[in-house]
DNA sequence: CGCCAGGGTAGAC
DNA sequence: GTCTACCATGGC
């Protein structure tokens, strides 16, 4: 079928499908041509293109309420951004540098863990790559006009092949044995992925559970609870965000170890401190590629 | 070939 | 609490 979803009418921050898709928090979609997207969210595989005012899909069912969750088509990004730059004249810059910024709402907690734990000290098409050949190896095959994706493998068939399978695809730094580990524990129910996303799960709940988890730590697990949990406190701080507040804040606006510029910027932004987050990055990002 | 990338971890202090 | 060598792989 065919969707069509009215977009959100702002001046200030419209919306841009190829600018947020181009970012790189989820690492599923790609170009089908100059017009059209194609990507698995939530197992279902979908098309997508952008006409002046709506936001146009193709998909076997209707995933309005999905996509809307997804890009946060709800949220009023003007005034979240009159919110953030009230408290901070540099990140107010920055808002009106990035003006199609969004956050995205990831519906998977458990592919969003796997994905970060292969994104440590790799390149984002690297991610994109390995992300995309666990789909492929070990993902049940879908269809839309003649185009073949496979969705994420949930825990449960990670569990079934075991850790040998993944070794093939040369995830690095011992992943295979990590992303094991992590499927054992959703399903021996020492996590339950669905109660951290649950809006009664504090923030600090989330990320203590996740790095009960092994290679996930501080940043890793903030962009899980960030991007997949529903979490804005999360502030994820990688070495482009440590680099971005150096550049605007210099070394005596800000501290210099991650876990402390952590608690800055969740003291500075509070319920914002994600947002902002992406917006440092995304900075950092487009100016070194 | 060797060097580097760069988040998490264990072990050092 | 902080510092550091190491991890596995691929790009250069």
């Amino acid at each position: 079928m065919q969707g069509l979803i009215q977009l959100p009418k702002s001046t200030r921050h419209p919306f841009n499908l190829y600018e947020v898709l181009d970012g790189t928090q989820d690492f599923r979609w790609k170009k089908l041509d100059s017009e059209w997207y194609s990507g698995v969210l939530a197992g279902k595989i979908i098309h997508l293109r952008q006409t002046p005012d709506a936001l146009e899909y193709r998909s076997h069912i209707n995933i309005d309420s999905l996509l809307t969750s997804y890009f946060r088509l709800d949220e009023n990004m003007d005034s979240l951004f009159a919110a953030v730059s009230s408290l901070d004249s540099k990140i107010a810059s920055l808002a009106q540098a990035y003006p199609y910024f969004r956050l995205l709402r990831q519906p998977d907690p458990w592919e969003c863990t796997v994905a970060y734990i292969c994104s440590a000290t790799n390149s984002v098409q690297r991610i994109k790559k390995k992300v995309e050949e666990i789909a492929l190896m070990l993902g049940e095959e879908v269809e839309l006009n003649g185009e073949i994706r496979h969705k994420f493998p949930p825990p449960e068939r990670i569990l079934e092949v075991g850790p040998k399978e993944l070794e093939y695809l040369r995830l690095g730094l011992s992943r295979h044995k990590k992303i094991f580990w992590a499927a054992q524990r959703v399903i021996g129910n020492e996590l339950d992925l669905q109660r951290m996303a649950d809006v009664d799960t504090e923030y600090i709940e989330a990320k203590n559970e996740l790095m009960k988890l092994e290679g996930v730590g501080d940043k890793i697990s903030d962009c899980i609870a960030l991007f997949s949990l529903d979490k804005p406190e999360a502030f994820p701080v990688d070495r482009n965000i440590k680099n971005a507040i150096m550049v605007r804040y210099g070394s005596s606006g800000a501290p210099k170890t991650p876990r402390a510029l952590v608690k800055w910027g969740q003291q500075r932004f509070g319920v914002y401190a994600g947002y902002v987050s992406q917006l440092l990055f995304q900075s950092q990002w487009r100016a070194t590629n």
